[in-house]
DNA sequence: AACTTTTCATAAGTATACTTATGAAAATGC
DNA sequence: GCATTTTCATAAGTATACTTATGAAAAGTT
């Protein structure tokens, strides 16, 4: 029979998918402000903790380092974070949110909170708090295992 | 009290985060087969569909033309996938496996379905169907509605 | 104090993933 | 039957997202 991957039905790809539909309903929401989902990350967590350092950040929102750090790079030529080294230690940049920055910041939240909103849509209330909490489930169940790295 | 956005326990969030977590496991599981989820993706469908076309080809895997075109462009210089005009069309483009690419995705089948068993590891079995229908029923939903598209 | 290791930021390279533009070819309208 | 529109593939440009490499600075080890 020879038959192939079931893809559809397959968690990687319906994850993909529920991803990508996530990120297209994030970028037409907020079309006229010209960000991203991830860029909304970090301006949301620079709100958070002003004065955070970029490698704090990146573990907060979950990339890698070089990822954000280019994001920020975006953020910092359109003025909205400002970037500066931590005089106690010299490797560090530590970032906060410009006037500019956090007043587009609070102007987004609202239409990101419809976003979340528009992601459930499909789901009843009942099913839409059993799927955030299976996520959540699902990836602290990751986080505590890839805390045990290789040497 | 300028409360941030509760971005842990926000869809988006959860939702890319296990993106991550999915894409990641593949990688590490398939990392000897030099192959992406969205090259398997591929493969799979032409397995599945010897001689489709770009397009049918990009909408069954559900993503846009000029992505699907440049990772085929990839297998194709691994010698995994044949691309040959149309003789009855020749916009079109249709898609054989080789053999070596037939061989490798068979190959590959074991572990994809390793990945995705690891996928749903932290959740019971009952968890994980539930969050399966779930996921469908979020995808299915926004498939509907984009079928209704501005003119 | 000198040496090693670790940590932080960035650069370079690859791979999605999208948009818009372009060119070629087919389908449609009248 | 020609003109308009649509469709297909690709190119160009932007933005994640990762890896590995590099340089600088801090932390540690003896």
């Amino acid at each position: 029979m020879n038959k192939s991957f079931d893809f559809a039905h397959a968690p990687g790809h319906l994850v993909r998918r529920t991803h990508q539909i996530a990120v297209a309903l994030f970028m037409s929401e907020l079309a006229q402000d010209e960000v991203t989902p991830v860029q909304f990350a970090i301006l949301n967590a620079v709100m958070d903790t002003p004065g955070v350092d970029q490698v704090t950040l990146a573990n907060r929102v979950a990339f890698d380092a070089a990822t954000s750090g280019s994001v920020i790079g975006r953020l910092e030529a359109k003025a909205w974070i400002r970037r500066e080294p931590d005089q106690a230690d010299r490797r560090r940049k530590l970032l906060w949110l410009t006037p500019a920055g956090h007043e587009a910041t609070l102007q987004m939240k609202r239409a990101v909170d419809l976003v979340q909103e528009k992601i459930l849509a499909p789901l009843t209330p009942d099913e839409s708090q059993t799927l955030l909490a299976l996520l959540s489930k699902l990836v602290a169940g990751h986080e505590r295992h890839s805390d045990h790295k290789a040497p």
